[in-house]
DNA sequence: GCCAACGTTGGC
DNA sequence: GCCAACGTTGGC
């Protein structure tokens, strides 16, 4: 079963254009046990991933992309040099978990969180929300068919 | 830069 | 187990 998910990055960090620079990437840096549950549980390939742009000029969905490999350890967590490093996650036993994309499109514009906030399908999405900082959200079939088509 | 909302830590 | 303090996220 295709699943459809939206993951947070800020731009100044990795980009969508970064996506399609390299076309693939790990996720990681994921530190966060309920977004952590989701990578490693639910997230499998072939899903789909609305890439949102947070703390952004304009903050919203920038692309799609493709899940291409389900769960495996987040390496980043074992590198004591690295930001992303925790030394509670040990090779034998890892706390944190990154998956695999592709990017598949870069929209012309991005969709704004006011343009998102306008559509009727879109409005309910949990990134919307005040407060909302789970950085990978489930999002409906609908509404990811809705972003695309506010894309175009 | 501000600050509200949230998750985590740690003293008790 | 409670909860205050703290750090982080992220919109504005």
């Amino acid at each position: 079963m295709t699943r459809y998910w939206l993951f947070k990055s800020e731009p100044s960090v990795f980009s969508i254009d970064d996506l399609a620079t390299v076309r693939s990437t790990s996720w990681d840096g994921v530190r966060n046990y309920q977004a952590r549950n989701m990578l490693r549980d639910d997230v499998k390939p072939g899903d789909r991933v609305l890439f949102y742009h947070s703390n952004a000029d304009p903050t919203g969905v920038a692309g799609v992309a493709r899940v291409v490999k389900g769960a495996h350890p987040d390496t980043t967590a074992f590198d004591p040099k690295h930001d992303h490093f925790d030394p509670k996650s040990r090779a034998s036993e890892p706390t944190w978990y990154v998956v695999d994309v592709r990017h598949e499109k870069t929209f012309s514009r991005v969709v704004t969180r006011d343009a998102l906030a306008a559509d009727p399908v879109c409005a309910k999405m949990m990134v919307l929300k005040k407060g909302s900082r789970l950085s990978i959200q489930p999002v409906t079939e609908a509404e990811y068919d809705a972003v695309l088509r506010l894309a175009k």
